[in-house]
DNA sequence: ATTATCTATAGATCTATAGATAATGC
DNA sequence: ATTATCTATAGATCTATAGATAATGC
């Protein structure tokens, strides 16, 4: 074998050097300056602007991305894959797919205030996402078919379900992004309930599981660290 | 009174002479060309291309709007008035709200696959519309609250109602768009279904509303006239 | 020696307008 | 005579790259 690990490791993967590092560094400043840049729904910014928000020279650019749009679409990727990669940790320990269903809807809909530069670029994207192979999609999707098959939701459409509940969380993170003054807890696991029940749960189960404990979510106000702001 | 009939005409408003009325043309061509750049998701192509697809002059975009972005918000609050217009049109003689909800509901989700140019329009503007004043949005918000008041609804929270209705909607629509060999009729009807049970039916009731007849949309297949298709 | 980054800029593209033309009003 | 439209383009802006510089590998 004179390739021992050759594709082992997606992303996330240790650079080997320090040369490695930096790219990489450069490469995670221009995701994050763009991720910013969707949130705020300005997509149409120059070239120049993008790295002078990642504080990175002009040319950089174009060693890691061919384009604007290639850029925007890895930031949009690795912002679903870190929002996944969260919730999974955080939600790492419920077994029982109705309640890892609810805890992940419930954790979502609280991050929507807790982090409002990803709720904007998840938000800005919208209906892409509904059935989207990476972020919460996936997960839901497993959470649902696999409650269908412990007999815990009875919906008999499994997709139609998946839309349901993208939907109403798309809803929800809208709610909250017009609404500041609402009860986000409260409106949050309202929401849920509903959902829930909408899977064929009774209002008393609904309301059981929504009414578990979650993770703090305290720690994490704002990403770890803030986006930067563009300079003029 | 010197201004008879000032202010009592909001759009649609019939123009007096010739001149008004190419005027008039002009401006609803370039609406109508940025319409159709919305639905494919072309915001950012350039004010010459956009005079191109209506066939005007560069310089009257100018005569009209200041901007593009202008142009564009005038061009999504057309379609939603429009939209609006047409599913009132469709549900006049519907008197009961929870009725009118589902016709509607059913009805917009028709809508999306015999105009998925509207549809592509709507879902691309996504988070904005949920609680928007125009459009959907005011018009389910209407229905939410009447049948709350006559007890046909007994949700507890109208609002929260609405952004289930929006986001359900918005949930739909990617459905159907991302899985073109879902059967349109079933699978909006079991959505509204879920909706109305959310809101408090019972599922009998729920699929009673569901089962009314529709008005026939076969006679607006697409547009009226389809959008102009840009030159090269 | 190799690789990534940076600075500076040529050339392409786009915006916004000036001035000419065409249509309508009266 | 007035008003809207059209054509042509100056000037602003942006993209993409060439060539110089800095950091790392070996």
């Amino acid at each position: 074998m004179d390739a021992p690990e050759r594709e082992s490791r997606e992303r996330s993967e240790e650079p080997v050097n320090r040369l490695e590092r930096r790219k990489m560094r450069t490469r995670a400043a221009l995701i994050r300056a763009a991720q910013g840049f969707i949130a705020r729904n300005r997509m149409d910014v120059p070239v120049l602007e993008i790295t002078q928000a990642a504080d990175v020279g002009m040319g950089s650019f174009y060693n890691h991305f061919g384009s604007k749009e290639e850029l925007f679409e890895a930031a949009v990727t690795d912002a679903l894959d870190r929002f996944g990669a969260l919730l999974d940790g955080l939600t790492s320990s419920t077994t029982d797919p109705a309640e890892a269903f609810a805890a992940r809807f419930r954790l979502s809909g609280r991050l929507f205030r807790h982090r409002p530069q990803e709720a904007a670029l998840l938000l800005a994207n919208g209906s892409s996402l509904i059935l989207s192979e990476r972020g919460l999609s996936p997960r839901a999707q497993r959470d649902i078919t696999t409650a269908i098959e412990q007999g815990r939701f009875t919906i008999g459409d499994p997709e139609l379900g998946l839309a349901v509940a993208g939907g109403t969380l798309f809803g929800l993170g809208a709610l909250l992004r017009d609404r500041p003054d609402r009860d986000v807890d409260a409106t949050v696991d309202e929401m849920t309930e509903k959902v829930l029940r909408m899977f064929g749960m009774t209002p008393k189960q609904a309301q059981a599981l929504c009414r578990k404990p979650l993770p703090d979510l305290s720690s994490l106000h704002e990403s770890p660290v803030d986006w930067p702001t563009p300079r003029r």
